[in-house]
DNA sequence: AGCACGCCGACT
DNA sequence: GTCGGCGTGCTC
């Protein structure tokens, strides 16, 4: 009989980031199991905290240790299984995470802990005393609101136990009922007793006639609707015995609402290559990783609902993670609308209560289609036939607190776990990816044609230095003005896209496109204007802001930057017929606002859609034909080793906007960077010369994919500190790396200074340091004794940017 | 994290 | 002389 259980506890730090031992008691010795959430003592002072069950044992090793008990029990059955429980391991050694944090993660916001601590008076508290501080309460709330001087006389008072403090931990995981009503008579009996109702007892007798034609139970309010009764009405049957009333369980329901079914589609001679080659490892449990690269348009999509079909069929379930800013009911529409009921949708709009049903639905097994963004990676299925990743290059994927993970990789380790494939889906993958499939690592499937065979859009470039010398300083070029133009009187509808603007600004001279880069890295330098200073991130070096280009003496040198709001002012001088929506974060912060303006371009309110990125993505409207990005540099400009692989991307998914249905599509980019190989093979849409020419300058530069790389940040509020700590890290490092390993840095962040706080950084690739998971996990437990002070340490292990 | 224990300054 | 400030150490 196993006796003790290992527990981790929810006191994410370094020094309990390991199980602790408790006593199981009696009453939960048959029912405990790994997974399940359980109250336990912790410290001495009577605390109380959340746990999980790690493990089940049947001796303690160290028996010099007296072990607490269990205190309770928070759920029936385990809310995360063996293979979530193994996953939450593997990501805490790989993300240097805490265990419970990882833990918590996988779990729905309404499953954690709510701590309380309540004051009670002891019979020794003076009566004054009780009357000023309880009133007629029993028992006193000690949280944050509680006045700093009453916190003083609680500690006193309970020093001295003239109160005692106890501790709660409150489930939120909620489950909705309803109450619903069933007769408890037979017919014959209920008929009887309508007989002998007093007359006029109007109510009662369409009650009792209901019932004798009903006997299959009904939710009460619907009852009480449909006859126009009242609860009292009802609870006069209850006593009366002709009736009973039960509470039944029922999922909060966020937006069922009505979509049209549709059917699978014929598939092209490619789509169908694609879904065989998934389908045939779903059938032999092959935990295959697929690369689809398919061109924008070429019915990526119904590849996934294809594979999904035969998943079901063969009674096991799907996983489907689109990037947040793509799940958009356009997408949820089309997986609804094969698959009906049985998808569930997990994205950040829904409240903790919608989002806890939705993973009991998927737990329960009721659920067997899942769509969702990063987070939905850990969703609680037990059967997996197949996972699908689509747009698998967006960084998104990638979380950016802890724990630090990639979705993608997670989807990859369940696909392992699960023996199913990992479809990875994208007209423009990620770099790492594209080279596995090189080395045959993952399979690729190609999908070289748009499905609906338009021809993929025209796309030309301009040139912006050359459009400043003939006419005053404009956003739009004479050739997009044209366009747009065009589009009006056609009736058409046009997309234009202002790039991210980046957080930290670079310097570029208007005359001529020079940006000035660093001597050492091939990078642009940074603009801080806290030391007036150009920096580079990488390597350190500095250098002074400068008046004028170096290239061609011009004075028109300046740093780089346009709002969305001052183009759509501009652009509501030059085309004030046009009617334009502006979509970026300013419009869409409220709730629901994303849909209902796509919706409003959707249903041709507007002319133009203006926006950053966001509308990049997955939008499918049929009467875009054409694109217009103003400001293709932006992201080049930033000192990332992936800047030119974001701008690629972007531009080449944001030209696949263009041209979706019937009618051809035209994509206008407009750049002072006219030569660069991004924008000049974004231009040609030719994703496979870009992997080619980009791996070539990541493999020179020792860039990922050929090393892999880990991020360390510390922060402080001195920034002395701070400084002080990223160098004795960088020294404590150097013994243990080999000397293959690469360092840049220590370097000030991107943004030194971020809430009072100081940043430094470092960033480590290298191709194979056995010690280095040792040395980081040891760099934190050392860290913790100093967080006392302030000081902080973040580390992202295959970082996003080096930025 | 949060609590207890333990060592130094301004008060009854 | 004590009350109470916050600097370490531990939590099955």
């Amino acid at each position: 009989m196993t006796q003790y259980a290992e527990v981790i506890v929810d006191v994410p730090t370094m020094q309990t980031n390991t199980p602790y031992t408790y006593v199981i008691p009696a009453e939960f010795q048959e029912m405990l199991q790994p997974g399940m959430r359980v109250v336990v003592p912790f410290g001495n002072g009577g605390r109380k905290v959340q746990g999980v069950v790690w493990q089940l044992i049947d001796q303690v090793e160290d028996a010099t240790v007296t072990l607490k008990a269990i205190d309770t029990v928070m759920d029936p059955a385990p809310v995360l299984d063996a293979e979530l429980m193994q996953l939450a391991d593997w990501l805490a050694k790989t993300t240097y995470a805490f265990t419970i944090t990882c833990l918590q993660t996988m779990l729905p916001n309404a499953l954690k802990a709510n701590y309380e601590k309540w004051v009670t008076p002891t019979a020794s508290l003076p009566e004054e005393t009780r009357q000023v501080l309880f009133g007629q309460q029993d028992r006193l709330l000690w949280d944050d609101d509680v006045a700093p001087a009453v916190v003083k006389q609680l500690m006193r008072l309970a020093k001295q136990q003239q109160v005692t403090v106890s501790y709660a931990v409150q489930n939120k995981g909620h489950v909705k009922t309803v109450t619903m009503v069933k007769p408890a008579l037979t017919p014959a009996e209920l008929q009887a007793a309508r007989a002998s109702l007093r007359k006029g007892a109007l109510k009662q007798e369409q009650l009792l006639t209901y019932l004798i034609d009903h006997s299959k139970p009904v939710q009460q309010t619907v009852l009480e609707k449909q006859l126009g009764l009242s609860a009292s009405t009802i609870k006069t049957g209850e006593a009366n015995g002709w009736l009973s009333r039960s509470q039944a369980e029922v999922y909060r329901d966020p937006f069922q609402s009505a979509v049209t079914t549709t059917k699978a589609l014929q598939l092209n001679p490619d789509q169908q290559t694609a879904v065989d080659a998934i389908n045939q490892a779903t059938d032999d449990q092959q935990s295959t990783p697929f690369l689809l690269q398919g061109v924008t348009g070429s019915g990526k999509t119904e590849v996934y609902l294809q594979t999904i079909a035969n998943t079901l069929a063969q009674g096991k379930q799907a996983l489907m993670l689109v990037p947040e800013i793509s799940l958009t009911p356009q997408i949820v529409g089309r997986v609804r609308g094969r698959f009906g009921r049985q998808v569930a949708v997990l994205h950040s709009g829904l409240s903790a209560g919608e989002r806890f049903d939705e993973w009991r639905r998927i737990s329960r097994g009721e659920a067997r289609v899942v769509v969702g963004a990063r987070s939905a990676v850990f969703a609680p299925i037990k059967n997996l036939g197949v996972i699908i990743v689509d747009e698998e290059h967006e960084a998104s994927y990638k979380q950016e607190d802890n724990p630090r993970y990639h979705a993608r990789d997670v989807a990859l380790w369940r696909g392992r776990y699960h023996h199913c494939p990992v479809v990875l889906g994208s007209a423009t993958p990620s770099l790492e990816s594209r080279a596995r499939a090189q080395k045959q690592r993952y399979q690729r499937l190609l999908l070289p044609t748009r499905a609906n065979q338009q021809a993929l859009p025209e796309v030309s470039v301009v040139d912006m230095t050359e459009e400043l010398k003939h006419h005053k300083e404009s956003n739009f070029s004479t050739a997009l003005m044209t366009a747009l133009k065009d589009r009006l009187e056609r009736g058409e509808q046009s997309l234009l896209m202002l790039n991210r603007r980046g957080f930290s600004s670079f310097v570029m001279c208007r005359d001529c496109g020079f940006v000035l880069t660093c001597p050492n890295c091939d990078i642009s330098l940074t603009l801080h204007m806290d030391t007036k200073t150009m920096k580079c991130h990488y390597c350190g070096h500095e250098e002074p802001i400068p008046h004028r280009c170096p290239n061609c003496k011009s004075r028109h040198i300046r740093y780089y930057g346009t709002g969305t709001q001052k183009v759509e002012a501009e652009l509501h001088e030059l085309l004030p017929e046009a009617r334009v929506i502006r979509m970026d974060v300013d419009t869409t912060r409220r709730k629901g606002a994303h849909e209902r303006l796509l919706k409003q371009f959707g249903a041709h309110q507007a002319d133009i859609l203006l926006g950053t990125q966001m509308i990049a993505k997955g939008l499918d409207f049929p009467d875009v034909t054409l694109v217009g990005v103003l400001n293709a540099d932006t992201a080049l400009g930033l000192p990332d080793f992936r800047a030119s692989e974001r701008t690629f991307q972007l531009l080449t998914q944001v030209s696949g906007r263009a041209g979706r249905a019937k009618k051809a599509g035209e994509v206008v980019i407009q750049t002072y960077n006219p030569d660069h190989y991004a924008i000049q093979l974004a231009k040609r849409q030719d994703y496979e010369q870009f992997f080619v020419r980009e791996m070539h300058l990541r493999h020179r530069g020792n860039y990922p994919p050929y090393y892999f790389a880990v991020k360390l940040t510390v922060s402080d509020e001195t920034e002395s500190v701070a400084a002080t700590a990223i160098h004795q890290i960088v020294q404590q490092l150097q013994t243990t790396l080999s000397p293959n390993a690469i360092m840049l840095g220590p370097t000030p962040g991107a943004i030194a200074r971020i809430n009072k706080r100081y940043y430094y950084q470092l960033v480590i690739k290298y191709k194979q340091e056995p010690q280095l998971q040792t040395a980081l996990f040891k760099l934190l437990s050392q860290a913790q004794r100093k967080s006392r002070s302030g000081l902080q340490i973040a580390i992202d292990n295959n970082p996003m940017s080096f930025m």
